[in-house]
RNA sequence: CGGGGUGUAGCGUAGCCCGGUAUCGCGCCACAUUUGGGAUGUGGAGGUCGUAGGUUCGAAUCCUGCCACCCCGACCA
């Protein structure tokens, strides 16, 4: 297995191909941009995906199912929608193939659609086009529906986890009685999020609001959760959008007010993708692979014997099994690897790549001694410890590592998060040493991409936490009431 | 879609300039010795050299077309 994986910028690309693909998680296919995702992977996803859906039940939300396929027309009713997904759409136009004569298959254009179907980039059109049947009253309100699914989007060109072809994500579609009841729905699931990758995840995001240029096709606000990778760059992590009144005009949806006014629906989209997975693996992973946080990690704690005869392998087991049991009761995930396939080295290597937080190794010495060999991932550090009281101490190993990966991912974010007060600044802070730049700028969208086209670097967002402070703009000389983050995206 | 590059065994590659039927490493299989940090030895299997044509007695190598992939740009969760 191929060693040399860096945490430097310039080597993203390698950890894709020697980590990524060689640490089982995907690979690249042979369908255009799209990517493979591997058992191991997919359980990080899973893993994912069931904290998340808690937390939307717990916060009201239902999962629902809505068709691939959308009508072309669709994406016509709202103009800015359809310019912004326009340029990236999977179109199906045909159904049906046939044999041509010489044994070669071909399209059967007797099989034209009367109506090309679009493959889903995003659900927001025929979810409101599905919700106009659903709602006549302010009594049908609020709709609080999520859907887990795949979509696809055509880009242009694609990076395993962070943009591919077609990717798997959730999307939360609300649709509300006012204004004020979207916005704090928006507002809430940005906070479901952040709270998800910061707790969960061990990734600190800031909170805050896009600019007009780089809002959701559609949205009248969009929220987002940016996060900072370890080469300085950042990356969207999930977005939270108020779409106003937008769907609702487009695909007329409209209910009787408690005045009995007829009024059009306001509305919520919201969603995150396995670009978290993404995320996940540039934020934390070292030069010996990922580093997965405990409360993600499907197999939290991994053990390995290390025996030469039968009755040694008979005598771990049945400690080990007494210990599976003891760790099981406290909800915490066991791995025994016991296969005699490989040797004891080659295990700890392996598991380290794949980022089991917690590794216990016993053998027959341990045995005797009553001890075993308890090594942490994130730190690369073991140590002999008692094999009494060993289930408690795990636990409070694993919580240790999970605050230990957050903290480090914090320290490192809160060092390359620089304030700047004049362009030459900023560019300098740019090129050394990246990371995110909080300064002023005058609103426009001009200057936001005469920014982007002279550095590359495109405002993150406007933070929630921003606090009115007078200033001019770095660019124009323009005065501003308040600082945005700056930084060069994924 | 514009600019650059690469296609040789499951993976990574040498050979190409200067034509003579493919090199090495990893991995895989068997056996033996091993097992507390990615084992070692011996033997073995595996390749229409991306593809279609051309030149030639002979093409991985030279020429032409096509295809695929990678990198850089525009686009983006």
């Amino acid at each position: 297995m191929s060693k040399g994986i860096t945490s430097r910028a310039e080597d993203y690309s390698q950890w894709y191909n020697e980590l990524v693909i060689k640490a089982d998680l995907a690979e690249n296919s042979a369908v255009r941009g799209c990517m493979v995702i591997k058992p191991y992977g997919y359980a990080i996803w899973e893993r994912m995906q069931a904290i998340l859906d808690k937390r939307f039940k717990e916060t009201g939300h239902s999962n629902a199912y809505f068709p691939l396929f959308i009508p072309k027309s669709f994406f016509s009713k709202e103009a800015a929608h359809v310019e912004g997904f326009a340029t990236e759409c999977a179109v199906v136009t045909h159904y049906r193939l046939k044999n041509d004569g010489t044994g070669k298959i071909v399209v059967d254009e007797d099989a034209k659609l009367e109506e090309e179907l679009i493959v889903r980039p995003t659900s927001e059109t025929i979810i409101w086009n599905t919700y106009r049947g659903w709602i006549e009253s302010y009594r049908d309100l609020p709709i609080l529906v999520n859907q887990w699914a795949n979509v696809v989007r055509w880009e242009m060109r694609t990076r395993l986890f962070l943009r591919t072809a077609e990717f798997l994500w959730q999307e939360g579609h609300t649709a509300h009685a006012t204004s004020e009841e979207a916005i704090a729905e928006t507002e809430r699931m940005l906070d479901v999020y952040a709270e998800f990758a910061e707790n969960i995840l061990a990734v600190p995001v800031v909170r805050g609001r896009k600019t007009e240029n780089e809002r959701f096709a559609g949205a009248l606000d969009t929220y987002c959760i940016e996060a900072l990778m370890q080469d300085g760059k950042a990356l969207q992590a999930g977005t939270s959008h108020f779409l106003g009144q937008n769907f609702a005009k487009a695909f007329d949806v409209k209910f009787t007010s408690k005045e009995g006014k007829l009024e059009h629906v306001w509305a919520t989209s919201w969603g995150v993708s396995t670009r978290l997975m993404g995320a996940l693996i540039m934020a934390h992973s070292d030069d010996q692979g990922l580093v997965l946080p405990p409360k993600l990690a499907p197999i939290q704690v991994v053990i390995v014997p290390i025996f030469k005869t039968d009755e040694e392998k008979a005598q771990i087991d049945a400690f080990v099994n007494r210990l599976t049991d003891e760790l099981k009761v406290k909800d915490i995930s066991v791995k025994y690897d016991d296969r005699d396939t490989q040797r004891p080295g080659f295990k700890f290597a392996e598991w380290e790549l794949k980022g089991v937080p917690v590794r216990v190794a016993v053998g027959a010495r341990d045995m005797q001694n009553g001890t075993v060999e308890l090594a942490r991932r994130d730190t690369q550090t073991k140590e002999t410890v008692a094999q009494e009281g060993l289930a408690g101490n795990i636990e409070q190993l694993l919580h240790a590592i999970q605050e230990n990966i957050y903290q480090k991912a914090l320290d490192f974010r809160t060092s390359h998060f620089t304030e700047v007060n004049s362009y030459d600044e900023f560019k300098e802070v740019l090129e050394g040493k990246g990371g995110f730049i909080s300064c002023h700028w005058d609103g426009t969208t001009e200057t936001e991409k005469r920014v982007k086209e002279e550095t590359k670097a495109t405002i993150r967002c406007i933070p929630l936490d921003a606090k009115e402070e007078e200033g001019v703009c770095i660019f124009t000389g323009k005065p501003s009431s308040r600082r945005v983050l700056f930084a060069k995206a994924y």
